[in-house]
Parts: C-alpha cells; sequence; structure tokens
DNA sequence: AGCCATATGTGTAACGATACACAAGCCCGC
DNA sequence: GCGGGCTTGTGTATCGTTACACATATGGCT
C-alpha cells in the first residue's frame, strides 16, 4: 500500500479544473482570499479538500514572487559544533525570535568545512543570510557575498555590502583584562583558536602570528593593552590556544601551565566555559581563587554565576535578533552591542 | 549606491548568451560538469564570473526538480522554547549531524502556537518533516501530514503514515519509578504540562483527565505502575504539573509539596532539570537525599551526573539522528530508542 | 572506407504558481 | 437611462531551471 507521502501532491490547476473555477480564482483563494466570492472561495476550499490539496506548491510559489520567507544561517566551520556552544544556541533562539513573529523559516546550511561547502551555499532557497563568527579568509563568506542577498555578519570579520552586529570586543577586553590582571605578575591568556586550522598551542604573546579570526584577534589586542597596562610586556604573557570551546580542554591547558615553572598567577579565558575548566585546575592544583590565581571568563553564562566568575556580559540572545532584524531589513547595517564587566569573586578587586 | 543585495541576480540564459553556449551546456556546467569539454566549461564559468553568477536559482532548481535538499523541524508550540531546553538542542544536534552529512538544509519552522501556524507548514519548502513530541490534538501535525511528504514525530503521538522514533516510555517511567518509590510511602510525580493550555496544578493521581501529550501520558502510567506496585494507590500519588520544564518552576512546586501537610519522601520527576529544581527546594527544606526524600531525573544530563541523580539515559542526539534518517529515507518507518536506568545517590537502593 | 560507440552540444517542454491587465456584471446616484 | 465605480472572474506571460530526446562530431576498430 502506498504511503500518504508517496500519494502525488495535486495542483493548483487541478483544483481549479474541479472546482470549475479558473486557476487565477483558485489562486486568489489562497492568497487574498477577499479576492473572490465566498461561492468561488468555497467550490475552491472544497475541491482542495477532496483532492487533498495542501496549499500552492512552496517552490513554485518562491519561484514565481522572487522571495522565500526563509533566512539562511551559517554556524561555524562545522554545523554540529552550533548545538553544542551554549552561546552559539542563545544567538540561534534570538534569530527565532524574531523568524517566529514575523513568520519566517530559519533554515541552518550544512556546513562541514570541507569544499563542498560552497555549493551548498549556493543552494540555500533564503531570502537572506546570517553569518556566525567566523575567520578573515573563510571561503564561505565570499560564497555567501556572491549570493548577493541581504547578509549579516555577527562579530567579524567586516565584509562590504554586509551588515555586523557584535560587541567592541577589544575594548571588553581590555576592561575585563584590567581586573584580570589587577597585581598579577605573570597574566596568561585563554584564547580561542587563531585560525582554521584550529591548534592548540601554548605560546608567549609575541608568537602570535596572524590571528585570522578578528573576535579573537581584538580580544588579544585588549588582553595585551591590559597587560601593558600593568607594565607586562605582551611577550612575558603566556597565551594557550584551545582548538575546542569547551571546559574539558581549558581544564588541560591551565593545568600544564600551572605544572610549569613560572604557573600564571591570572588567566583571563575568552568564555566563561574555559573559565570554569581553568577553575577545575586551579583548584585541583591546590590552589585559591584569587588569591594564587585570578580567573575571568566571557558571555556571563549560567555558570559564570555559580562560580562567581568575573565575566563580560553580553546579550548573544539579543545580537541574533538584532542580526535577523537587520537581514530582514533588506540593507542591512551595521550595529554595535553593548557589553558590560560583571565582578564577582574569581578576581582580586 | 546600491548595496550589492539589490544588484539583480544573473541568470543561467544570460550567462549562456555570453558565453556563447546554449543554456543547457552552461546548465551542464553546473549540474554534471563531465559532461561538458574542458573549453566550454570554462568559457561559462568566465562568463558567470564576468557577471557575477552564483550558481542556478535555488527556488527553480527545486521547482523543476522537485525536490529541495532541505528538511524542516517542527519544535513543540513555541519555536523560541525549543533552544532553550537543552535536551531538545541536543535532539536538534543529532538531526544537524546526519543533514550536514548528507549536505541537506534543515530548516526550523516558525511555529508560535498561534493560528498562523498552518499557512506557515504549508509554505515549508522541504522535502520531509520532523516534529517534536507534541500533544494528540496539536493541528500542526495534521497540517504536517497534509503535506504528503515523508515525515516522522518523535515521541508521539503516533500518526498514520508517519514514522514514529522514540523510546518505551512507559517501561522507563515504570522502571525508575520502582527505584524512586522503593520504601517509600508517600510518592509524589513531577510532570510535564497534561495539554497544550499548559496549566500548573498540584493534583492526586486520580484527578488526572486527559492528558494530552502522549510522551507524558506513558511516563505517569509507569509511574502509577511503579506506586502501585509498592502498594500505593494512584489517587494517594501527588502529581505536580509544571506548565514549563525548568528547574525553577519545579523548585517552586516542589516546596510547596514539601511544606504540606503529607509532605512527598520520594519524588519521580520527566527531566534532569526539574530533579535538580527538586534537590534545591529539598535541599533548602533542610532534608537530606536520599533518606528524608528520593529523587529521579530523565535524560542523564549532565547535570544529573552533578547532582548524583539516579535517571533515565536515553541519547536524543541519536534520536535526532534517526529521525532524519527515518525522514530521508523517504518512507519512514518507526524505530524505538534505547534507554536505561542509570543509578546514582538520590534514591535509596 | 565503413561502422559503431562515445563525447559533446542544442531546442523544447515542462515544473507549479502568481502578476497583470482586462472584461463582465452589478449597484448607485443623478 | 446612463455613466462611473466597485466587485469578481479569467487568459496569458513569466519566474529560472533542468529532463529529455535528438543532432552532430570524434575516434577506434576492422
Amino acid at each position: 500500500m502506498e504511503p500518504s507521502a508517496d500519494s502525488k501532491r495535486a495542483t493548483l490547476a487541478q483544483v481549479a479544473e474541479l472546482a470549475g473555477v479558473s486557476v487565477m480564482t483558485a489562486s486568489y483563494t489562497y492568497n487574498q482570499p477577499d479576492r473572490v466570492s465566498d461561492r468561488a472561495r468555497s467550490k475552491v476550499l472544497d475541491a482542495a479538500a477532496r483532492l487533498g490539496y495542501a496549499g500552492p506548491d512552496p517552490s513554485a510559489r518562491s519561484l514565481r514572487r522572487g522571495s522565500t520567507r526563509t533566512l539562511g544561517v551559517v554556524m561555524g566551520e562545522h554545523l554540529s559544533y552550533a548545538f553544542e556552544d551554549p552561546e552559539a544556541v542563545s544567538f540561534l533562539a534570538g534569530i527565532a525570535d524574531v523568524c517566529a513573529e514575523r513568520g519566517y523559516g530559519m533554515t541552518i546550511l550544512p556546513i562541514t568545512g570541507d569544499a563542498d561547502d560552497v555549493p551548498r551555499i549556493t543552494a540555500a532557497a533564503v531570502d537572506g543570510f546570517i553569518v556566525w563568527t567566523t575567520s578573515d579568509d573563510d571561503p564561505v563568506l565570499a560564497a555567501v557575498q556572491a549570493m548577493k542577498r541581504p547578509a549579516v555578519v555577527h562579530g567579524g570579520p567586516a565584509v562590504r555590502g554586509m551588515g555586523l552586529v557584535g560587541i567592541d570586543n577589544r575594548a571588553a577586553a581590555h576592561a575585563v583584562g584590567a581586573v584580570a590582571f589587577a597585581d598579577a605578575r605573570r597574566p596568561a591568556v585563554v584564547s580561542f583558536p587563531l585560525s582554521r586550522e584550529r591548534v592548540s598551542t601554548i605560546v608567549g604573546g609575541a608568537g602570535l602570528a596572524d590571528v585570522l579570526f578578528p573576535v579573537t584577534r581584538e580580544r588579544l589586542a585588549g588582553y595585551r593593552q591590559a597587560a601593558e597596562d600593568a607594565g607586562i610586556a605582551w611577550r612575558d604573557v603566556v597565551v594557550a590556544v584551545c582548538a575546542r570551546n569547551d571546559a574539558a580542554e581549558a581544564e588541560r591547558v591551565v593545568a600544564t601551565m600551572l605544572a610549569s615553572a613560572e604557573p600564571p598567577d591570572a588567566i583571563a579565558a575568552m568564555s566563561d566555559q574555559q573559565a570554569a575548566g581553568a577553575v577545575n585546575a586551579i583548584r585541583a592544583a591546590g590552589l585559591v581563587i584569587p588569591d594564587d590565581v585570578a580567573v575571568t571568563g566571557w558571555d556571563d553564562a549560567a555558570v559564570a554565576a555559580e562560580l562567581g566568575l568575573t565575566t563580560v556580559a553580553q546579550s548573544l540572545r539579543e545580537q541574533g535578533a538584532a542580526c535577523a532584524h537587520a537581514a530582514l531589513g533588506g540593507n542591512p547595517d551595521s550595529q554595535t552591542a553593548p557589553w558590560s564587566v560583571v565582578r564577582r569573586t574569581s578576581t582580586r578587586r
């Protein structure tokens, strides 16, 4: 027996014929019901019901109308990661809020980091794009740009013709870094990856070559400023680069740093998850926060409040919503989001 | 100045003309590059580059091909909630894994719970649907069914012609309930909502009228069996219905129960988040777990391990992936997922 | 040379819907 | 009785692409 999924979908023409009206009358019945008489409308709806017609075909409608009422979202280099990062999820929630409100669909594009990503972007039937923070050289960005549709980048990089939504990462890093590095003699940074290769390393600040992720680059610059304000040369600041943004890797890398000859006495991380990993490593080493080691995070996630982390508060949900508004607006402009430093007990003063 | 988003997209016909080849040659260049000589291919690609042609229009292609290479996902009654529930997010991650692997897009449909939901489903340009657990009477389900495309429901209800993926909730509830209610004299249940109205109430088990969410209904049935096995009548079991699945509301409702004349000495919840709220309330009341009150959760989320919660382990990520496979398979069949009871320290034996 | 198999190019007809312009019917007021 | 405006119905062209069938060129083989 044929399952319902296989029975062919009826067309508007068939409905119109069965109803004894023209195709246009049937079309108007769905799109401008007031444009047709009650009698005609019910004839059409009856016929539709009889044929099991579920409404105009979305692809045909999109082609004819030139709009899909759907927003495309590109989340990082591999789609799966998007759902593992709670901050990315709240960014998605912000987009979802706006999409739901405006009746737009939200298509998450299947990026995997391989060469087929470009055709995947190209094949996306969407009216606009939102791109989650990526690197300067991400080919996906060029592909999005080529699509000639409204597009907004979150975080960075800035791209000609696309909107940009995000906070002033350098200023925020400078501010939270000042708190983290207060009274510190050997500050350290736990960083996001520097390039799309995502290798983990521990280097002195001076050892950082090209940082291709603008968000990471800006935050490092802010931390550097904070360190130098505290009288410490950037080359003396240890930067631990974590390939993944999670607590486990940060814990491992911080444990390594703590076991070194010159362990850090202040650690500025780039997410609360990393900071949480740092807290675990510090406690496991029998050290006290903030006396032995001060720690700061980023994002003001739930875990930050639980652990008493000093952190940078920002609302990714609101930023997601701002991206969606900008992308739907048709002519995306840029927008700088607010942030603030939340002081808790993981820092000295 | 016109932003790039406004410059009209070129068409394949224009590309073909500029390249001096037929439209079909241009089309083959994109779809079956091997079908075309190197010379023709590069002529086409040159022309495309010159015109800024980004590839075949997705809507036109979908119409012609009859497939969108996109999966539609319906998450609950309001899209925003989906991203607030970590288990729902890991379900999405499972779908995303499969979509990324197969190069499919994943469209999250903008359900809001109002009357416009049906046209929103109807307007979705997708090849198949995945529906997150809902109620028997959800109009969205009927709309999905009317679309005559492969569809899979997660959790329930079972719908003719659609696949069903999930665990045996009744059996799992029976099993974990047996552990929760061991040696208990006044067991209680913290439940998900019973109907789409989502009202919070505290009632005796007998007071439960129609439970329209199949997952909730099955779990309640399992808990009932467990209570009766322990020699306690269902009408004597207090069921606290929480409108939302979060720790805060569960904490409030459990605090109320604990303050009553006959406080429960065992609480079986329907999620680890609810159980975590229960733990907070119990500790705040100065009681000891599991001696004074035993607690069980559901899902084996991170918080369950942290709190030592006895719980039902299931992998929503794998179930999401199973749904996606089934929906992409074309002829979705049903599939029962595995579960197990994880015993920790929140129960007596 | 003759023949067939393969490689490459092209024209036409859909896919299913909607924009637009026009036509017919109707009611109203003067 | 007649013109003007409103309502309601219809035909046709078009959105941009790809499936299909066919035509032509190419090369290898006997």
